[in-house]
DNA sequence: TTTATCTGGACAAAACTAGGACAAACTTGC
DNA sequence: GCAAGTTTGTCCTAGTTTTGTCCAGATAAA
């Protein structure tokens, strides 16, 4: 099983040039110059020829750092401080603060390695129980042990995924009320739709617009995906359930959004779904890619891929192509 | 001092800049500082270099101060006073100060009055403009700000009220689109969610479902009583939307809940509403009180009177009823 | 050659401090 | 209801600290 530091650690070998730290810390290079040499913020490693190679660590330090200062901490302060204690200085401020208007790179970080499955279906037992028994307080609680045992992308794909399904199922078989299932449904859509604020943003992410088509009323699938993008350097333009296909193609345009994805469920087979999909393909330029995912994306698998729309096989699948799309690395349909 | 860290619970270590301290309060550096020189509002520490720094503790006294300000009182009159006596003050003045120069019905304000605060007002449009521009960041920052200015029901009742009915006029009369309207209520649904998790719970709260009825899928106004209840005590049962009155019965019945409170907005005629309030009533016990607002419950008056529900007339007359209840001085109807 | 980076230092802008001035809003006494 | 006093937010000056930018001359990379 990982350690600790293997979950949640940033690359730390020495090798970005100091015009590339600038560039994505949106900081000059003087600057990142003159804070090492005041107060050390950091010390990179240095070629054999004394140029300064930075880590994907020193990146994301200077970064929060920027963060730090525009919420009014004083450079003395926050110069020492590890990167952790500055996430958490960092993620404390921007709860309450109101921060100027900011000009920064894309924020990349790198996450890895889900947990062991047994270790995952104990939680996913103890928060079964938990809704069975309409103890809120303890399911809050079990989210929130789960999120910090491993990376959030791990977190939604082992253990709320399967969850989700879960509820559903012994809901159907009726092992479970309506008035469970409404009520894990309604926290962990607080839950997840709380998880964006973790992420802290510069203002130039790509967007993407995250949404259900007409009919489909079920959103949780869609908020994960929101989750899981926001994590990868996107800024989720999140719609909720039931959107019209002209509201999502305005929507993608007044925002400038990148990509668009779609969540479908239950009804499987609503006839709206067709002419909503051709609708939206139709009116949306050509060059912004459609994602469909959810259980009920394979009843129509023929449709999407006449129109060109993707289908992504699994949360990880999706965030690969945003990532290749992100670095404008993305071919689209093969 | 170690005794106001007991007592309080509020860390006082000082660590922040003035600046940081200004945009968390929203008062200006300047004013910080002169209530410092007249009135020893608040005497921070200094750094060697004489910086003031200030405490979580200072912080929140502050932010009280500007909310007791603005409820009227005088600054000499707040100055001198312990945290606790102005959370006091504060919660004191919170209550009937607005709803002496707002009359609220429950998300159904008639807030075109002249009464209206014209800074809240001010508030709102920015809100709005930030939806209409899609502006999701500003939205949630401005959400964010606007609870710094005045406790949480007043903001509840003057802000976010006023907000709903504009957004539902406005995407009515086709000045918005309903991807605006969808994204401001996703956002609304998550910071209003996440408020509950502000309060501390002991463990013994009385609790109280909340929901909406088969057929109304509108849930702001439920997440706004489960929001504001909370501070006042009371462990929401929050089921979210459109739950089947057998199912909230047997929801209040297993969590032990003291009350059941409704959310009536649109369809306002539906016609399963007189089925499910009867059968709400009667699957429950007679000595559990059942609330029924928003703007709909109007059109239910007589039925309502009729089954022995409760319809309270504003949100505070509801945060009224159920202070009575919660320390067992309620009488029921009359 | 041209462009990028290095070091060390100089300089300037921004932010903070203390003390006080001033005007608008509000109270009090008549 | 008016004048005199009080309260309160904002602004100014002048000195200090903190922070951002720029320069010069040297070395390395493209």
């Amino acid at each position: 099983m990982a350690t600790l530091e293997t979950i949640s650690s940033v690359d730390t070998s020495p090798r970005h040039p100091i015009r590339l730290v600038a560039n994505r810390t949106g900081l000059t290079v003087d600057l990142i110059r003159a804070w090492e040499k005041r107060y050390h913020v950091v010390e990179p490693a240095r070629s054999d020829t004394q140029r300064r190679l930075y880590s994907d660590y020193d990146i994301e330090r200077l970064r929060l750092i920027r963060i730090a200062k525009q919420n009014g901490r004083r450079l003395v302060d926050v110069a020492p401080l590890t990167l952790e204690a500055l996430r958490d200085v960092v993620s404390e401020d921007s709860r309450y603060e109101v921060s100027q208007d900011v000009q920064a790179e894309i924020y990349r970080p790198s996450w890895t390695s889900p947990l062991e499955s047994s270790e995952s279906a104990d939680d996913i037992d103890a928060l079964l129980f938990s809704v069975q028994t309409m103890d809120q307080h303890r399911f809050d609680q079990l989210l929130q042990e789960g999120l910090v045992k491993q990376s959030l992308p791990a977190f939604l794909q082992t253990v709320i995924g399967p969850l989700l399904s879960e509820i559903g199922e012994s809901t159907r078989l009726g092992k479970m009320r309506i008035a469970h299932e409404h009520m894990a449904t309604a926290h962990l859509r607080t839950f997840i739709g709380a998880l964006r604020f973790r992420e802290t943003y510069t203002g130039n992410e790509p967007k993407i617009v995250i949404t259900t088509p007409t009919g489909q009323l079920h959103e949780l699938g869609a908020l994960m995906v929101a989750a899981l993008v926001s994590v990868d350097g996107w800024l989720p333009v999140y719609l909720g359930p039931n959107t019209p296909a002209d509201e999502i193609a305005a929507c993608a345009m007044q925002s400038g959004a990148r990509a668009v994805s779609l969540s479908l469920t239950y009804p499987a087979d609503d006839p709206r779904i067709p002419t909503e999909l051709t609708r939206l393909r139709s009116q949306l330029e050509s060059k912004i890619p459609v994602f469909v995912g959810g259980s009920a994306a394979s009843h129509h698998h023929e449709l999407i891929n006449r129109l060109g729309l993707l289908s992504p096989k699994s949360l990880d699948d999706l965030r690969h192509s945003l990532n290749m799309l992100r670095d404008n690395r993305f071919q689209g349909i093969a």
